[in-house]
DNA sequence: CGCAAATTGTCTACTAAATAGACACTTCAA
DNA sequence: TTGAAGTGTCTATTTAGTAGACAATTTGCG
């Protein structure tokens, strides 16, 4: 499983472009960028390109599956999320996501242009959604009120929707910050849903 | 003085080095980076290392002087720095050092750091310096009331003070906003030396 | 303090990554 | 409509980058 020499030699020129491919599509969107723009800008020959990738797309499509990789590997072992509020775990070091985006945050930035990366704004919530449903586990509980699936994509999207505002107001709040709140919002929601869950079996 | 293709391979690499050499000092300071430390965020092999530098201080030199370098040839051209108020030829595009460090702020943001480039906080402002005496004309006419040598070496220092606060301030300010406030606080200055020579010609 | 571990600087031999350049083809303004 | 710019593919060549070993230093832990 070690990396052989050879690949790191590879790898470490395909990360140059794709380095150079991000500077660019923000520059000039991605439409516009050529592969000569891509060679010239990462300073290796056209020849070079075409040994490591067939066209520009395929190069996106290494540069976004790459970083959504790494984006679930950050996250490696499965949390709980339990429904009694008291007992969530819940914290800080449950955001390697966030923290992985921050590191990454100039690749992760290219959600903010229009022409950008083909299938960023589709596979990048998608990937949220995975991580939510693969590495969370949230505990149902007799009187749980919701559908665990329908709670868990909405749980997810709400995250998404927290993430693209932090990365378009160029990461203004700090790591710490946007985690606090985070956290504050994922609270009140799961004791919103037991309390509804209590006053349902009260009910009964 | 076409760059040969061997040369622009080297520099490529020299290049990659240099930027790890950044994130490095920026991660943990000058002092304890090692070249090991180089190699390994750079992805190179530690022989390689030694190709192109003796140790991490000819690396530290060689980045140094190649951006410091790199700003003076920003400014290409001498502009005039009339003393007449009303037709100074200051405008924003007399400003391509503060392009230049805004497009390189990965290396200027360096000087926010105690522990860092060597000779960085000195050569810089020398720089500064340099600019102003070799680029910048400031016309004198008769009733000038102050020594020209004096006056440029304080409008540079005071140019460089502003520049570390706009970096250390992480360019909150755009580079619109602070060209704007540059040119504001030059022409001010300029319109307090010139009534002080005419209060001092009228007095004779 | 005193030793083991880590890092340094230098070398050698090897290889595969990167290069130049040529080709036919497509795209797209002027 | 034409020519300038970009594309994708190929071959032969070179050289930058690599592994690994070495003795010398430095570091830092117990």
């Amino acid at each position: 499983m070690a990396e052989t020499l050879a690949t790191s030699r590879r790898n470490r020129t395909k990360e140059h472009l794709q380095l150079a491919l991000i500077d660019l599509i923000k520059e000039k969107g991605f439409q516009a960028v050529t592969v000569k723009d891509i060679v010239e800008h990462s300073k290796y020959n056209r020849s070079t390109f075409y040994i490591h990738y067939h066209d520009k797309f395929y190069l996106a499509e290494d540069l976004l599956n790459s970083m959504l990789k790494g984006l679930e590997e950050a996250v490696a072992k499965p949390y709980e999320m339990r429904k009694k509020v008291d007992t969530v775990k819940l914290n800080a070091n449950s955001f390697e996501i966030i923290t992985y985006i921050y590191e990454n945050r100039n690749f992760f930035e290219l959600i903010n242009f229009q022409d950008t990366l083909p299938e960023l704004h589709t596979k990048f919530p998608k990937t949220i959604l995975k991580i939510y449903q693969e590495k969370f586990q949230f505990k149902t509980v007799n009187n749980m009120p919701v559908d665990m699936d329908y709670f868990t994509r909405y749980t997810a999207y709400g995250f998404y929707g927290l993430l693209t505002h932090w990365i378009n107001t160029r990461f203004e709040a700090t790591q710490e910050e946007f985690i606090a709140e985070v956290i504050r919002l994922a609270r009140t929601h799961m004791e919103a849903v037991k309390y509804v869950g209590d006053f349902n079996t009260l009910k009964q």
